[in-house]
DNA sequence: AGTGTTGTGTAGAACGCTCTACATTCTGTG
DNA sequence: CACAGAATGTAGAGCGTTCTACACAACACT
């Protein structure tokens, strides 16, 4: 039965013959209402399909409602987290709503994060990279905050991160180990990723894996987008003949990676290409993308779970580290051998830190 | 600056020195305050840092807040969808929250509508199909409300839907064109989706075709996902030898499709699939899926714009039908030649209706 | 019997905004 | 110069909840 739109507490405490205190009570599960009292409230609740206000809660109360800021719907990882979230909350009486930012190039996320404040969310969980360490204290400070992909040692709010140090070692160490001396980076365009952000530590550890492993780094930069990645990179490797490895900082990127190598018909041996976030459509045995695994449905249960600690009363911060698996599909081979690809092969090895 | 919890419209009074319904009247536009006024407001909120609580100002009159109920968030048609919203929020003082159904699951999409309702969003816009007739008219009593993807002849809400009827007979008639005689369809399984709901009537579309056609229909019943759609094809597929057409009730369902072909090693020509919604994935050339393309960003867009006519008083009906267009690609490809997939040929055809 | 305690219910303020009704001040007109 | 109207501002009720008192019983101990 649709909402009618009208039944307020009001009407439930009439048709029960009692106050709206009572009734509030027995919605919230509050202490202080005998058996008695609750059935009789529920059959008048039942009766009118009586749905609390979340508005009206929000004003004095809770309004049992999470929010999730989420940029860039396009990226294939950020419908796990919501899965993982949305799972996470089952049972329980919150709800979760999202605000999708930067679907319009907007830079400020801020804004998108204030919006979902306004709609009076008893907790948030922020994705957004694009907003500096103090703003999220600051603000950390009003309402319960999880952040995820961000390696800060905040004060007040927790943190998940995936250890993108110890991923991008695995990305390295692997195209490394096939036998490729030439590994280039894409990664994100534009001015001041914060330093934290998860793409700033994956540049960073390729960085200095590259030192160490004496080799020269090429660092791609590209828009975040798969045909921003698509570009840059066939630009890039029409200047390129040997074969090279190529270390995408998401999956996106990976694939307009692809495009390009098949646009220029390279073999897989030539052009190497190693993915992050191990987003749904990388195992698909036409892409069969290599790609760095961080679950996603788990960050964004935890995510959940954080913040209900947190509303619950918790305010030691906890910043969580989750540990990086290396899927290894057939975008990535020897260069040597520069076998076409096979795709009977579909073995899945798995490499974890 | 993070919001300043705390700063409320009696704060800006204060410090502008007029009264709380001025300040009220400048945060919207509202009609009876000079210039004066307007600047020393604005000047006052800035100070502060002012942003009006949404929960708030829901409860009286309009909290400037669009729902959009969203179910299966790995579909990839929906971010497109999302996109052409926000796109059209811009420059509005409207806002977009979203709420994600069907992660876990559950299959009272109401139920998830009914939360934006509580919300006190000042218009919705549903996509669910899991959901009557009857109870969306009950609804829209209440609230502003666009649907979409619906034929239906709503009196109380607006549709958007792509010619579904059309959208099939490009497809299959796109198959039969090649050479294909025999055509099955991968559709919903389960019980009971709402007459109306676009698989529906692209299924009935279907039917009616191939007996036009004079073919024998092949109903593949798959589960909403890829996984599902995987399953399902590979054990259809083991049954037949000759070429088929395979019509996919959406992209998802023929990227399984494509996964169960790509398995048992059959050419493009063998097993031709045509998909639906041309989600951008389609277009990957290591993919290339033949599929009717219906624009989603248009779709949103259309949406959210036939939604803020409703809130400034519409109250007839309106009813639109976009026509889809196929994208011919690689995945499909006559029976006969059975040539294998030039990956090189990147030519894509448009049909339109 | 008198005094706590505990359990159960209610009244009514408060949350932050919008909106209706009204008071006041400016215009322009006869 | 009186007066209608328009323009501009304010007071205060009201939106649907929750939450802090507090009232009243019923019960347990001295």
């Amino acid at each position: 039965m649709p909402p009618t739109r009208s039944t307020t507490i009001e009407d439930v405490a009439r048709l029960a013959g009692v106050s709206r205190a009572a009734v509030s009570k027995v919605i919230r599960d509050a202490y202080g209402v005998s058996p008695d009292m609750r059935a009789k409230v529920q059959s008048a609740i039942d009766q009118l399909g009586y749905r609390p206000r979340a508005s009206a809660r929000a004003m004095r109360g809770s309004s049992y409602t999470l929010g999730i800021e989420m940029p860039n719907i396009h990226n294939l990882f950020f419908p796990k987290i919501i899965t993982g979230a949305t799972q996470a909350l089952e049972n329980t009486r919150y709800q979760l709503i999202l605000a999708p930012t930067g679907a319009t190039g907007e830079e400020d996320h801020g804004e998108t994060i204030e919006a979902l404040v306004d709609h009076g969310v008893d907790g948030l969980v922020a994705i957004s990279s694009r907003v500096s360490l103090e703003w999220l204290e600051r603000l950390a400070e009003t309402v319960p905050l999880v952040v995820i992909g961000r390696h800060y040692d905040a004060r007040h709010f927790d943190t998940i991160v995936s250890d993108d140090a110890a991923g991008t070692a695995l990305a390295v160490q692997h195209l490394y180990d096939l036998g490729h001396r030439r590994i280039a980076h894409v990664t994100l365009a534009g001015p001041g990723l914060e330093p934290g952000a998860p793409h700033q530590v994956r540049l960073d550890a390729y960085l200095a894996l590259m030192a160490r492993l004496g080799l020269t780094p090429e660092v791609i930069a590209s828009e975040s987008s798969e045909t921003g990645a698509y570009a840059a990179a066939l630009a890039w490797l029409q200047t390129v003949d040997e074969p090279v490895g190529v270390f995408a900082g998401h999956d996106e990127l990976a694939l307009g990676v692809l495009t390009a190598v098949a646009e220029l018909g390279r073999a897989a041996g030539q052009v190497s290409v190693v993915g992050y976030d191990d987003s749904s459509i990388a195992s698909h045995p036409m892409i069969s993308l290599t790609s760095v695994n961080q679950s996603g449905t788990q960050v964004g249960a935890r995510a959940v779970r954080l913040l209900l600690e947190r509303i619950a009363g918790r305010t030691a911060p906890a910043h969580e580290v989750m540990a990086p698996e290396l899927r290894v599909r057939r975008s990535s081979a020897a260069p040597s051998g520069a076998a076409p690809r096979d795709p009977s092969d579909d073995g899945e090895r798995l490499i974890t830190t």
